[in-house]
DNA sequence: GGAACTAATAGTCTCTACGACTATAAAGAG
DNA sequence: CTCTTTATAGTCGTAGAGACTATTAGTTCC
């Protein structure tokens, strides 16, 4: 099987799907496009595309994803690969295989309406909404892959703007990980590993809310965490 | 873009690529295959081939690897995606979309030469060594893949047998990681996970080389590991 | 203006678990 | 029998996580 041989293969539609999630006043959320057409019409979806002759799945994710939230700058956002969909009947008309992604996003602003009829809105994420497709499995998959890696990585910053509080740091964990988080030890952790957060020279944020005022911090240098920040609890046989 | 208004959409060819890896003597392996045609031909490639019609990218990655191995039962194999290339010209004659999987095997006979004139065969992982298309970056993603999920998963039994050793499993470790382990430390820690590995209830390996015999274990239930066991010595910032 | 509230930050204490060891046991090779 | 090799047992010191308490610096409410 190790040639082409003859020419002999099925052409297959092949599209990128965006699971894109951020943080809105501590709840996470999700972009969703509403079908307009059949098959499930008026149902939610994930937002994504055809890729284009020459464009390579990771280049077709990030034009989506200019063009579904509306952000001018997009460049800098986290994007990855989450998996690929690939069953038979994914797709009632016709063989579509599917590249997945998962992309991080600090608050955004509404979505207009995008290019066709259909709206896109951020909703908050919620595993039990019914979605257009295998839509429903893949959302549920960036969730638990982007949940893994908030332990080992220093994923977290990309949910923050670029100067952000610990508090809002930790919101972070403890929203996608959907557990409570001790505040000082959670401090104490981010602080002692290298280059995770680095602190903003001047400056503490002020009148934002209740409270003592926070310092800032930007994201550092690091990727990895080592040793990682696992979630609690976690007895016995996750995923 | 979420509609799939108009059938607009580009037809590519959609293949599966295998890192198939094994244990040989101490050294891990890789399942390649010499090309029998243009392009590349005379070069090695890891096996894959098309989709059938109705094959799901995990079928079909199943259906290759029985075929490349040549082995009768490849149910019980570990096998996993790992990513898709879909770079616009990883394949010079047209446009080919490729879902990559990772497969483990314990050691396993050498393959028979397939059903095409080109031969498959075990050759040691050199990430110096040319390969054909893009399949040497598909290689080291597996192999950094790979060595990522034995520290926080239960994965490292999957290149074991049936019935293994604590020092064959310690073999899989710094094999794959490229370090020496502690080995007493790395008893302790296996057996402190619950399920990692339980006894086999009769019988001490005897004659199997020099040394004091070591107790039989086999894969436990548990899938994966807390804590971690992490590599060692990775001050900064790895991948 | 003070009291109550809220969130950030500092620090303590304990215990687990890992790294680095030393020691012993059980086999084969010579 | 001795040497070598590998498995297994156990010890010691320390980094780091969990569970706390305490203090500080702002708001909001009366």
């Amino acid at each position: 099987m190790q040639g082409y041989d003859k020419y002999a293969f099925e052409p297959f539609a092949v599209t990128v799907d965006l699971a894109v999630l951020t943080l809105r006043a501590d709840t996470l959320h999700v972009l969703l496009v509403e079908r307009g057409q059949e098959p499930y019409a008026g149902q939610w979806a994930l937002p994504g595309g055809f890729l284009l002759p020459r464009e390579s799945a990771e280049t077709a994710a990030r034009r989506e994803l200019a063009e579904e939230t509306g952000l001018s700058d997009v460049s800098g956002l986290h994007l990855e690969q989450l998996r690929t969909y690939s069953g038979p009947d994914r797709d009632p008309r016709m063989r579509v295989v599917s590249v997945a992604f998962t992309a991080l996003l600090p608050d955004a602003p509404e979505p207009h309406g995008g290019g066709d009829a259909a709206q896109a809105r951020w909703l908050p994420y919620d595993p039990a909404r019914p979605l257009a497709f295998d839509h429903e499995r893949i959302l549920a998959d960036a969730h638990e892959r982007v949940g893994g890696q908030l332990e080992y990585s220093c994923l977290a910053t990309a949910f923050c703007p670029p100067e952000f509080t610990l508090g809002e740091l930790q919101n972070v964990y403890e929203t996608v990980w959907g557990v409570a988080l001790d505040r000082p030890n959670f401090r104490r952790k981010v602080l002692a590993t290298p280059d995770f957060v680095e602190p903003v020279p001047g400056a503490a944020r002020l009148t934002g809310g209740r409270g003592k005022p926070a310092a800032l911090y930007r994201a550092g240098t690091a990727t990895a965490l080592h040793p990682p920040l696992l979630r609690p609890s976690r007895e016995g046989r996750p995923a």
